[in-house]
DNA sequence: AATGAATGAGACTTCATTCAT
DNA sequence: TATGAATGAAGTCTCATTCAT
């Protein structure tokens, strides 16, 4: 009680992270985030008053993490492409230390609204920020390209929650390919692709 | 038995496409789908020997016609502009088609692995037709960069399926964006960013 | 299934008519009723929604059989003094065949709006048939009078149904003085009370 | 310690008083007591042992206060009639104050020994009130008489608490009429009825 | 092949009660 | 005495799956 919200709510966020996580929404039971926590069923529900809310208090604070780390670091940056490599450093590492968390963004609850909202705030508030970034940059039609370096950052995150044998070379390779791609494009050989 | 399955094989299939798609693996009951079908819940397992298992049949004859599109839209093209233009077009269409399908993409079951290695046959089906491409083009690096090129796809697709004033002028207009992008970058003005 | 609506609901009806009068809405459960029943938990949420829906059932049921047997015995009666007598009788014995089931008249569950519309519904068919009795017969103030008898009758019935030593003896002279005291008053002696 | 018990325990047992009344025994909470009488849940239990010990406290005192005042007003009268009007008016007008906390009398918990005793107790007290009238006035059956007088007070009390219209005047009404269909029955029409 | 009544394991959630402070 | 966080037993209800017809 020392701490502001107690320890076990966040006994309780920590288990579910790693639970949901690792097992997605449907295959969790309260009783195994209980277990996991170290308390009684029923004190799950003094700190959430369901499961599908407490599948949110772990999004938000992770949602909330991600942002604050990048805004954190765009703020260091001195130009745009320090940014937009930030950009995909914080992405792809990011997702890095969570491997083994793949379920938390694949298998929420259906049909949850307030999981709904959420996760909408916090792709428009990611959004904004790498918006704000090109824009400032100058670059054309900053919205679409917002959209298109964060689905490209996207996908190569999929190596790194999925194959086993990601390391970390292949990680900071990943971080310059995709700024460099997305400032200048593929390098087709010119003669080529007319 | 001019059909090789039978007519309720598909119109079971039908049914759970359109549920699945609409409600998500786990808020849509074997009872609706034999509903929405026209026939017994039994029936069902007549055809399919559970609930994932036709989960993966639909996902996997919804995968096939992504490919067999794909790959017939690839031969007729040209060029290497032409064909990655097409993949483009091919894809933004093709969840333009299946607005309102959303649930089919991110509610799957969990801990299904007949289902996990559908999902990863066909990314990498995907993966290796346009890696193909880029690789007969001359582009370097073609797999990462095949990766890029259909992460930034499926992020543009999601205003496809979540944006309910998406246009048909919006699709076209991001399907040369893409391509674009991905042959030229973003065009940063040249003394910025440095 | 030969019967109209099958076996399985009249054995349910059956079983939580026993338990439901011996116990108690809230001190029963669904899964005594199934055992009771010979059937699975889950069947008896085939025939009824929810337990609430059960009890309704049951006590509809009861009401249903009590409302009859008043209409058919007093279609067979000849006077009011004998109609009076009946409905004494009808409304005893009734009880009598139910000591042991008190619980349902007494331990319904809360704020169930179908149950209590069905309870309304009861007294007022009950009060009307008294009531078309007494004003036919010329009684003044027949809906006071109605009330009146069938309170007289409820507070005779406790004793058959809390009382184990209760006889048949007991019943028929409870019948015949119930309706006496309704026609003639409680026969103070003249000198008295003035 | 002026107070016998202390603040608390009428704080308690009032807030039981009006919850228990208005919800029944099953449908409240003790958190919702506890907050109500504006103290911690905790401390219920130092009062009471448990729930059901708390009902039947609460139903104690109100029984209690019943008979102390059919006794004081009982003494005041000086014959029959205008004791059996008494009783009647005492009945009724103690339920007209009771309006909304009928849940006390129709929803209390099941299967509880110590309630029970108190109900029969209660019971038997009002029972030999009422008898004692009616022996020492003469009326032969003083015991059945008793029980039919009171059963046809409880009867008429029903409109009092479930009719929202009910009024003053219906009162009054009611109390005349009771002692007076007591005492002369209901003056069928001499031709008829034979 | 087709049916759909029946099954029963299993999950969420509630809330009376306890007890360390 | 007072507190209220913590407990955990217990019950309702769901629904994928089976199987006799």
């Amino acid at each position: 009680m020392s701490e502001v919200q107690g320890d076990k709510y966040k006994a309780i966020l920590d288990a579910a992270f790693a639970l949901f996580g690792s097992q997605g929404f449907y295959d969790t039971k309260i009783s195994e985030i209980a277990e996991l926590a170290g308390i009684a069923k029923g004190t799950v529900y003094i700190y959430f008053k369901s499961k599908e809310k407490l599948f949110a208090a772990v999004s938000e604070r992770d949602f909330n993490e991600f942002l604050t780390r990048l805004e954190d670091g765009l703020a260091a940056c001195s130009n745009i492409k320090e940014q937009l490599q930030f950009i995909a450093k914080h992405h792809l590492e990011y997702y890095y230390e969570r491997k083994g968390h793949t379920k938390l963004f694949f298998m929420a609850p259906n049909n949850d609204p307030e999981l709904m909202r959420l996760m909408e705030n916090f792709l428009r508030s990611y959004m904004a920020a790498v918006f704000r970034i090109l824009e400032q940059g100058g670059v054309p039609e900053p919205h679409l390209h917002a959209k298109s370096y964060i689905g490209m950052l996207d996908r190569l995150k999929m190596d790194i929650l999925f194959d086993q044998a990601f390391t970390k070379e292949d990680l900071t390779k990943n971080i310059h390919f995709a700024s460099r791609l997305f400032l200048y494009g593929c390098r087709l050989p010119e003669t080529q692709g007319d």
